[in-house]
DNA sequence: GTTCTTATTGAGATTGAATCTCAAATGAGA
DNA sequence: TCTCATTTGAGATTCAATCTCAATAAGAAC
């Protein structure tokens, strides 16, 4: 976590009347310092790891903070989880997820956004966010024979 | 629901050793009968105002078989429920969602499938499916004026 | 620093979609 | 018709997320 990203975070906090705590400050950080794309309940095991107990409810919570004021991004993959990264100096992506192993992998191709904004607007919808996901078997994961879906 | 969509529904079931029961035609019926992307609950309650007594157990269950082998496409547009749709001559297509009222509208755009395979290929995964969604206001909320996100 | 007000925290209860359990019912092959 | 494995239904259970509420703490005013 840079100063700018703590500040970034103070500011929203002070602008919407919410109060700086010292747990909303460890879970930022924690979601900060990680390039991976984290459950809340990782998230929450990860900082009792660190001996920094915050609740699990206050995860919960702070998590909808920085997800409402775009602090960090959230994706579903369908299993009934958010999962969650940080989005500070964050250009929009999308995502590779493996569905053996995992892995999920962000991808960037602005041809695809060109395509959004013309389906969009042919249904006259005003676009305002996509979820773009590819799924399937990653190298690694390619060479183990098991049934797929 | 058309003789040959029943007919490949009891192909499937004894090619798996399903047995054919009447509660699972008429679920079966429920899904074919209608375009609307439903939930395993709403087309519970659909059977139930038809006077067609099959449990929601059943319901979920025979949701499952139908999804596991083609006969129905489910989507989860991040609510926690899957939204089901017959799936019976269909061609891929995706989905534009409004935030407002909750249209679901379907398109179809081959140039993004070439484009999906390049991306997959790039990073050495073996494509097996995608999710994509483009939410928005459609053109009738358009004129709502209200927060989204 | 002290006081005061209001927001926040933590622990456990609750929600809701989906899944599981198990006794009773029923397909479907012999 | 008989038999047996499968299926059904009702309710219990699961699990992520949300809610409740008493205790705590932030931070503004002085």
């Amino acid at each position: 976590m840079t100063d700018s990203e703590l500040e970034k975070f103070k500011k929203v906090l002070k602008d919407e009347n919410l109060k700086l705590t010292p747990q909303r400050v460890e879970v930022f950080r924690e979601v900060c310092n990680s390039d991976e794309h984290r459950e809340a309940e990782e998230i929450y095991l990860a900082l009792r790891k660190r001996d920094i107990n915050v609740s699990r409810s206050t995860v919960y919570r702070t998590m909808d903070i920085l997800y409402k004021y775009d602090l960090v991004q959230r994706m579903d993959i369908g299993d009934g989880k958010w999962r969650y990264e940080h989005w500070l100096n964050c250009h929009q992506h999308d995502h590779l997820i493996c569905i053996r192993c995992g892995t999920i992998v962000e991808f960037i191709n602005t041809q695809i956004e060109g395509i959004q904004k013309d389906v969009a607007e042919k249904f006259n919808y005003q676009l305002v966010r996509h979820v773009h996901q590819l799924f399937g078997l990653c190298k690694q994961c390619q060479n183990t024979p098991m049934s797929v879906k």
